[in-house]
RNA sequence: GGCCUGGUGGCAGAGUGGUCAUGCAGCGGCCUGCAAAGCCGUGUACGCCGGUUCGAUUCCGACCCAGGCCUCCA
């Protein structure tokens, strides 16, 4: 199935065509450790991690690479705050990334890039520059030189005219121009540094991952992804470089850009403060509602983070899993998922998630409908297939509608000592105590549903219960 | 001010030059001791104004509005 992606160099969606038809490469921008992220920094590990799937279903070898920013000055300050060496807040920081990246069902990237163990490979790149007239020293700095490189602004379609009107750089004394960035910058003191030619210092952001990806990567990679937030300066800069350190070659053949998470409309961010942080969140929602929730816009739409969706996504995904439960008598082995052509059709269209999902509901009409044990068995091995490569609906359904968020956890023996009450309350035709059976467990947000096999039961979560 | 996105029904959210997105919620019915789940049925839409066209939500232009970037930011 051929895939397209919107290119953010063209502004269009293209057929992607990998330059080695044997293995991709692709590179994410990932986050700076400091402290924990919040939902909308998962936004792109999740989107991005979900097209690195798609692509192993269709290339032999796909290497992505996605870093991990362990020296920055915001993760100097959050040390010095805590009184704690700097590699304590960056190892720390890493850890719960990568964990609650986990809990989000993201599949760890091929490679895990650290800043800090590619010095080496930066400050080479700083003396090749240097070497070839596309960056100066000045004052202890090492600085791109903008008007070395004709083509800079390319990617996010600005002039270096625009970018002097707009004045807001910081024009440090020692820049030959308002727009010349930081490759090296000086360590005094306590501030990590790093021996350099131009004498203790630390890389600046942009060069990290130019270096971490030419190291892992290549000279030309296939992908380049990351929040449209980073386009300008950052992967602007990045081209700059990279292209520069090497000979005009093109740094990355397709450019990804997904939209921001906005929080009441607007985005969010850590300086605004309008945070919703990631770590607490799986702590009080599934973490497969949280999955579901970002895939369920399309990955360059900005997307709105609100209590509304958080509960119509929970139901959705309530849904799906009720097909589930009712066929859980069919045991599906995993040979027997497939991926449902129209799923992957779908994501083969720019990674369009939310036409995905359209497909994903039919699926779930046509396996509620199936009324032959062959049609049972083929549209949940359909639904079960189409789930895995989006990374939901894998959970035993029982498990699924049993789990609590953060809080008490529902006593199981509690809960079925009552249903055998009630049943028997039933019985004997007694449905005044039945009802207050059941309006007992609604207390402890457990609903319950009379069936033929049965009384079974669900937790519902404390918002909806107060609604 | 410059650059760039986007404005779709109660909410969320795809898509398309001319019958259907889809989900959640709602409403009516079936089922149920009552519910729930499920099933059947059901309404509401493409910011505004022009233009192109036999026909525009879809193409073009202006306008209004919102958001992002221009400083660290996914």
């Amino acid at each position: 199935m051929s895939l397209r992606l919107h290119n953010s160099l063209t502004r269009r969606v293209e057929p992607f065509i990998a330059q080695d038809s044997q293995r991709v490469t692709m590179y994410v921008c990932g986050p700076t450790v400091y402290n924990y992220v919040h939902i909308g920094n998962a936004r792109p590990p999740v989107v991005f991690g979900l097209l690195a799937r798609l692509l192993r279903r269709q290339y032999p070898r796909v290497v992505y690479a996605r870093n991990i920013t362990d020296v920055d000055d915001k993760i100097n300050a959050a040390a010095q705050a805590a009184g704690v060496p700097i590699a304590t807040i960056s190892e720390r920081f890493a850890r719960a990334y990568h964990d609650d990246m986990a809990l989000l069902g993201v599949d760890p990237p091929d490679l895990v890039p650290h800043a800090t163990a590619h010095i080496g490979e930066i400050i080479a790149m700083c003396e090749r520059l240097i070497a070839t007239g596309h960056a100066y020293v000045a004052e202890g700095h090492v600085l791109f030189d903008v008007a070395s490189y004709p083509d800079y602004g390319q990617l996010s379609g600005r002039s270096t005219d625009d970018m002097i009107a707009g004045a807001r750089v910081e024009v440090g004394p020692y820049k030959r121009n308002p727009a010349d960035f930081v490759l090296w910058k000086p360590s005094t003191g306590d501030l990590p540094g790093w021996n350099s030619p131009w004498g203790s210092g630390r890389p600046g952001w942009h060069i990290e991952c130019s270096a971490m990806a030419a190291a892992h990567l290549g000279e030309t990679i296939d992908i380049h992804a990351g929040g449209n937030d980073l386009m300008f300066p950052h992967h602007e800069n990045e081209i700059a470089q990279s292209t520069c350190a090497h000979g005009g070659k093109t740094f990355a053949r397709y450019w990804l850009h997904n939209g921001m998470l906005t929080f009441d409309g607007r985005k969010m961010s850590k300086s605004l403060g309008n945070v919703l942080v990631l770590h607490e969140l799986l702590q009080r929602y599934p973490p497969e509602v949280l999955r579901f929730l970002l895939l369920r816009a399309h990955y360059r739409q900005p997307l709105d983070w609100s209590d509304s969706t958080l509960a119509q996504a929970r139901a959705t995904l309530d849904g799906w899993y009720g097909v589930l439960r009712d066929r859980s008598e069919i045991a599906v082995a995993d040979d027997e998922r497939v991926v449902p052509a129209e799923v992957e059709a779908a994501l083969c269209d720019d990674l369009n998630t939310p036409e995905a999902f359209a497909v994903i509901a039919r699926l779930a009409d046509d396996a509620r409908r199936a009324s032959t044990p062959e049609q049972r068995r083929a549209t949940k091995a359909a639904l079960l297939g189409g789930g895995e490569l989006l990374g939901l609906l894998q959970q035993d359904p029982e498990t699924w509608f049993k789990q609590t968020g953060t809080g008490a956890e529902i006593d199981a023996g509690w809960v079925q000592g009552l249903l055998d009450e009630r049943l028997a309350a039933r019985a004997a035709k007694n449905f005044a105590r039945a009802d207050e059976i059941r309006h007992e467990l609604a207390e402890k947000g457990v609903v319950i549903e009379d069936g033929a096999q049965g009384t079974r039961w669900k937790v519902v979560e404390r918002d909806e219960r107060a609604a």
